[in-house]
DNA sequence: AGCGGAACCTGTCGGC
DNA sequence: TGCCGACAGGTTCCGC
């Protein structure tokens, strides 16, 4: 579920919500979520308190006052800051803090994890990652970047290690911006594709930043807000209907054993 | 090395 | 109504 926009909103609303907030205690409802041995993790939790909350690329790196707690929200997971003591019947990961609220990490699927890690020591998962595809780079360096990739540029896009942060629906409402279809090989990409996607990346992502990020089905806000930017998608999920540009079907395609979404007038 | 596909897990929806 | 397959925002592993 979650791109880049949708956590870097969680982010931003952990951020004014609970820095600072000491955990009182954990309550782990689904073992499979968390990376370490749950008593290990139980224990390294209890009586933190939450100094910074950060995203990295699609991950959230919680800053304790001894070590740091990664997370992944993988398709459908969600931070809820819950006041009113409701049930989320996904909730997997409980934690109560110090003011009497609870923070619930839920995950239907159960792709997503959370992991403890003591001070010092690095997440190999963050290691190799790409720069922030928020930050604009040059057409030069993307190109760069990409040398000697062959990949059709939608499967570049979703590769974390060439840019960190875009995923299945922004890489494709990316190259509808900039006028890409999604099967053009890397290598056969001119000046001008590079120059589109340079400017396309950031201005795809802050656009679906400013608008909270893209609610289909499960992503939700830590208020339980959905995003507004599914009501701006150009092409994600819009196969058989009319391009709102030129009229032309949206065609959907697989590719690497994932759903692309183009218009094969607006997009060469 | 780079690439595509399967696997991980759970739910929903459409067709027969 | 019920079953079955396809599909869903991600990452990692495996084989070619």
């Amino acid at each position: 579920m979650p791109e880049l926009p949708e956590v870097h909103t969680i982010a931003a609303a952990l951020q004014q919500k609970i820095e600072g907030r000491r955990i009182d205690s954990v309550e782990i409802l689904r073992d499979s979520v968390i990376k370490n041995p749950p008593e290990e993790f139980l224990l390294a939790l209890q009586g933190r308190s939450i100094q910074g909350i950060e995203r990295i690329a699609k991950y959230l790196l919680f800053r304790l006052d001894s070590g740091q707690m990664l997370a992944h929200l993988g398709m459908s997971g969600k931070f809820v800051l819950d006041e009113n003591d409701h049930n989320d019947p996904y909730a997997r990961v409980i934690f109560h803090l110090d003011n009497a609220s609870r923070l619930i990490f839920a995950e239907i699927r159960c792709f997503g994890f959370l992991e403890y890690l003591k001070a010092g020591q690095a997440s190999p998962r963050l290691q190799g990652l790409g720069p922030d595809a928020l930050i604009q780079q040059d057409p030069e360096t993307l190109k760069k970047r990409a040398q000697g990739r062959k990949t059709p540029i939608k499967n570049l896009l979703l590769d974390q290690h060439f840019l960190a942060g875009i995923g299945n629906i922004y890489a494709a409402e990316i190259l509808f911006m900039a006028g890409i279809r999604p099967t053009r090989p890397t290598d056969k990409l001119g000046p001008k594709a590079w120059q589109g996607l340079s400017e396309s990346i950031p201005a795809i992502l802050n656009l679906a930043l400013e608008h909270n990020g893209t609610t289909i089905s499960d992503y939700r806000r830590v208020d339980e807000k959905k995003g507004e930017f599914q009501n701006f998608l150009k092409v994600y999920q819009r196969a058989d209907q009319p391009c709102r540009v030129c009229k032309t079907p949206i065609k959907r395609i697989v590719q690497a054993a994932r759903s692309s979404f183009y218009c094969p007038k607006c997009q060469r």
